[in-house]
DNA sequence: ATTATAGACCAAAACGTTTTGGATGTCAAG
DNA sequence: CTTGACATCCAAAACGTTTTGGTCTATAAT
């Protein structure tokens, strides 16, 4: 048997409305009934039926994400970092965080329909944002606070969090250069996605400001995976000149081409330099040791969470756009003789 | 502006609760009326509010998931896998799945109390058990429907899914004795895991049955993690007398071990012979490629999400224990000849 | 002509809160 | 004595559903 307002009411002959205010520290209470109706809430062992709440305030108090099967797993573990900060943050002021994996079968867009529409959540968060990304139009339509994890390119205007992609691929070509390298590869996924788009224009940028020549027969695109990296490593291993120097579009691919490489017996490092872009813990473990652009996911994972409560709560954005500088992390993919 | 039943009878000349029997088609509603009442909601793009429904049906269709910070995060790629299959499973019949990582201020049975009497979910999952596991009391003493994945050891009876840690280790064991290593290590995670008191038992049943001598000082413990195995690697390999071949407790820290044991100079399949547990994606391209002891993480999660809605919907469980025997896949961090 | 039966519908209650708009009593000031 | 202010309390409405327990009408059976 659950108890309820009314149990308690009942207990301390009151109102309803008064223990519920009393609950509430409203001060058209007096000071003994609320310490009497506060001690039998204990007592009882009441806890609110949030439910119920919320019927009432018209809130959910719950912030949606939605993984379409497509998109980025639990399993990746940048993204996993990202999550665990914005369930940090959001947990922190009493929101819920409800994760649905999109079931290939159902239109992604419906999912977010029947989420919003049933009032189940009062914010989304959209991660790993297209160029065009349908989900932004469609939030943006129907008026739903929102956040995203990334950019667009149509000229929409929306808050979102997102890191420097250009600059940090920028600086990872520069360093490459820096060391000689002329024949740069890139292990790219989709330049459907934002990520990838602004990696590219560094990637380009870099490459005429270092008067390096562009050949397109170095950029091979892949799945974001290990796997992924694997495969696009041999592509590129197995051409006739082939690059000295690779970067790649996460870490993940990085590993999977250092694994390519090595398979091959290239020593990485010394015949082969590798660059990620995330940092992911593996990154600082792996054999050798990665050179990758460092991304603080668990803060900005914290930064989309908080930003996303204040929207759902109807404050204002200080910020209404956040674009964080990424550094690089020079390890021993790209230089072997550097020793820690 | 939201539509509510109440537009849509307002609309057809009908009452709110015709409506609503009309579109959940019970059979005391005119087929003209149904057709009607159905056209219009579309027509008016009508959701349920299902925070009312959940109010007046007294269910939450929601499970939880507590993750408290000490145990796996996120960013465990076994753990990961675990919980997309959880998650896919309950989705799948519309139950949304609610996860909370546990402030560290807060106690974490409290968090529980929370949810569950707020009436928050009508489901938990417990995920890595401890041999003595105070959630499992609380959730038996409070008689909540939950489902853990992994067993304890005080002979309490509830619903659980596991892998047969005792088994796979015995096999891993099994595996070095007969390549020839007599000195085994084992590098383990905190034994109040129940999963690490099971490849405990394993371990010492096997290192029995191949005769080999048990040594206490190649047991090591450290956290479940990629950094908790390159300290313990580091440990074993600064012994006088260390060991030839190294178990772990999973995965990440097998890794960690073969980072710490290449950091010595020390060729990982050839001088040191090292072997995993779970099979996360990151063994089948690591080099050298790893050994380990593969679960059905998937699988294992959607068996956790089925019989979890089945026990929140209040339909007997089929069965109660189910415990999944795991198989040993050898890779090259065992035999670096071997070639795939 | 009465009584059943079935078909179509609905008002009201319920779920457990919060909010609204008073009501009541007391006391001090005028 | 009246007025106003204040402190304390509460009934009723509201949130959007589903369920309960009917009513009413038309037709069929007796």
């Amino acid at each position: 048997m659950t108890i309820t307002l009314k149990d308690i009411a009942r207990r301390v002959n009151r109102s309803v409305t008064t223990v519920s205010r009393a609950l509430h520290d409203y001060d058209d209470v007096n000071e003994e009934t609320r310490e009497l109706v506060k001690r039998t809430a204990r007592e009882l062992g009441y806890m609110p039926n949030v439910v119920a709440q919320r019927l009432q305030k018209r809130r959910a108090d719950t912030l949606g994400l939605i993984l379409s099967t497509s998109g980025p797993r639990l399993s990746d573990p940048h993204f996993g970092e990202v999550l665990a900060g914005v369930s940090d943050e959001v947990a922190q002021v009493g929101f819920d965080l409800l994760i649905s994996i999109s079931d290939p079968s159902l239109d992604e867009l419906e999912l977010y329909r029947q989420k919003i529409s049933g009032r189940r959540v009062d914010g989304v968060l959209v991660v790993r944002t297209r160029c065009h990304d349908e989900r932004v139009e469609f939030l943006l339509r129907h008026n739903v606070p929102f956040v995203a994890y990334g950019r667009t390119l149509d000229g929409r205007d929306f808050p979102y969090v997102d890191v420097d992609h250009a600059a940090g691929m920028r600086a990872s070509v520069q360093h490459l250069s820096d060391l000689g390298h002329r024949r740069i590869g890139f292990v790219t996924g989709s330049p459907d996605f934002t990520l990838v788009h602004y990696q590219m224009e560094g990637f380009r940028q870099a490459m005429t400001a270092c008067a390096l020549p562009a050949d397109e027969s170095l950029v091979v695109e892949a799945d974001l995976t290990q796997r992924g990296g694997y495969g696009a490593g041999q592509a590129l291993f197995s051409q006739s000149d082939p690059p000295t120097a690779i970067v790649t579009s996460n870490d993940l691919m990085a590993l999977g081409v250092m694994s390519a490489a090595q398979d091959q017996g290239l020593d990485v490092g010394r015949d082969i330099a590798v660059s990620g872009f995330d940092d992911i813990p593996l990154a600082e473990t792996s054999h050798p040791t990665l050179t990758t652009v460092r991304q603080p996911a668990h803060r900005l994972g914290q930064l989309l969470g908080h930003m996303l409560v204040g929207l759902a709560r109807g404050e204002p954005l200080s910020e209404q756009h956040v674009l964080i500088q990424p550094s690089l992390i020079i390890r021993q993919s790209t230089d072997l003789d550097l020793w820690l």
